[in-house]
DNA sequence: AGGTTGACCGGTT
DNA sequence: AAACCGGCCAACC
């Protein structure tokens, strides 16, 4: 399996109302200096996708997107009771994924 | 075929 | 404390 497809298995694996970090992701897929290559792939995932990409953040807490992706993004982690905001970054130790 | 460009990160200056 | 640097992968010229 290639490093894409490992990449959204551990992606679709993230639980409802917890984020993680591409960096752990990246490490978590078997590639740990790869965090900006995940950003590469979750950014070109087709429409309907069913992976919860939101719950991917960066490792200040913030999100990385931007515009209208960005409203989308905070819509959703809200919807699950993760209270993300555009300039307040997330408590990683409070709302991320532990290993 | 080779260069450029990103939803990035950690270690080293 | 802030800037820098190299990595790593896919997509698109």
């Amino acid at each position: 399996m290639g490093f894409a497809q490992r990449v959204y298995q551990v992606v679709a694996a993230i639980p409802y109302g917890r984020v993680t970090t591409y960096g752990q992701v990246a490490r978590l897929a078997g590639s740990p200096r790869a965090a900006r290559q995940v950003g590469g792939l979750l950014c070109r995932l087709p429409e309907g996708s069913r992976l919860p990409w939101h719950r991917v953040i960066n490792r200040f807490g913030l999100c990385s997107l931007q515009g209208e992706d960005l409203q989308r993004q905070l819509a959703l982690l809200q919807a699950e009771g993760v209270p993300a905001a555009a300039d307040c970054p997330l408590d990683l130790a409070r709302y991320g994924w532990p290993d």
